[in-house]
DNA sequence: GTCTATAGCGAGATAGAC
DNA sequence: GTCTATCTCGCTATAGAC
């Protein structure tokens, strides 16, 4: 669907998701975000009310598509290894392939939408309540089947294990640009799919070493 | 020393790291810096021109000091295993050790610096060219050591290995609160002991299975 | 080095016409 | 739903007195 054929309403999420994924909630003005959309700033307020409230919708609006599709993943990954838990690589995996689809659709929207979550996942203001808010539901069914997995470990070590894949997987989504310098030009930032080969089996090896029964 | 006893340059330095830390770039006034100093807005000017400027000298400020304490212990730990090169473990702490001593100290100011850099880490803005000008000599120092670890390994590997690390890290600095609610309290952004303790095994079993002989 | 004062600008939010 | 106009506020940056 190009974007003229969205309506206002639409148009405005999509500037929004865009713009404070890439400076932050308060590096936006409502006008660059509707500039961008190619409306009114006052339709801004009309739709969505405070300035808040608009980041509020933007996250809420691929959330729900997104954690189904991760759930979904998830299910399927047990219900093939039952009735032994499932690997963590099938864990992980169906952590990120939802993510990794997302990144290679031709909506560029969904690029945009995985660098906002990487910027509040790892920001002090927003960090803890919206992802509680809109996360928090899915990413204890990922720690319950991490706790199935490796049945005694202690819960402290699934929550810090899960604290490593989620930074990893934010630096990588927020798609700085910094490895591709760091690297003379060997990597990219925006390869997804180089980050999601290491990533499987370097987040699996690490859960492997900490909770696993030698390694308790 | 007690706050009082700095001149109003470090006094300027100590509150905008802490306000940047929290906030963000965008997110602080220059107002709001100099009202958390105790001095008048027009100093933050006379000493550091434009705004960009002080965030600058803040970023630089202690940079210097902790990489070259950085630098420090990886020399010692490649001394030590020598003429072998280093074990995994031995760079990664040689790389954590000195922010754990940061992280301790009863300067909260080094927290706060701490917190900072891992804003301007995923920074899609800043990431890039600040990272860059205040830490590629020292990282490079450190991707050059894990290679000599692993002379197999492709050095891509290397780099996006070292990514895993440098999002963990992030993210711990971060300090939002979040595995705090996760866990249901079990765990504790702020305990970087804790942090640690899980870092540096799950973080060198990552390596070692994407960088070892049998893993490459 | 420090403060007062202000220029010049742009922000968020909303009332009211169409 | 959309736009015009505006209110109110706070910002960065700096000139100039002390």
């Amino acid at each position: 669907m190009p974007p003229q054929d969205k309506d206002s309403k639409d148009r405005i999420l999509d500037a929004a998701e865009e713009l404070f994924a890439r400076h932050g909630f308060d590096g936006v003005t409502l006008r660059q975000i509707a500039s961008l959309a190619g409306v009114d700033v006052a339709l801004t307020n009309y739709h969505f009310g405070k300035k808040q409230a608009l980041l509020s919708a933007v996250v809420a609006r691929r959330g729900a598509l997104l954690n189904a599709a991760r759930l979904d993943a998830l299910r399927f990954a047990e219900q093939v290894a039952s009735p032994k838990p499932a690997a963590i690589e099938q864990i992980v995996e169906a952590f990120l392939q939802p993510l990794k689809i997302a990144q290679a659709s031709t909506d560029k929207g969904w690029k945009h939408y995985c660098a906002l979550i990487a910027y509040i996942n790892n920001s002090p203001v927003w960090g803890k309540t919206m992802m509680e808010q809109h996360f928090d539901d899915l990413i204890r069914e990922f720690t319950s089947a991490m706790q199935r997995t490796f049945p005694k470990a202690c819960p402290e070590k699934i929550f810090w294990c899960y604290h490593q894949l989620s930074g990893a997987l934010a630096l990588t989504f927020a798609n700085t640009g910094r490895i591709d310098s760091l690297s003379g030009g060997l990597c990219h930032s925006d390869d997804f799919e180089a980050a999601y080969q290491v990533m499987v089996p370097f987040i699996s090896a690490g859960f492997r070493q900490l909770c696993s029964d030698q390694g308790a």
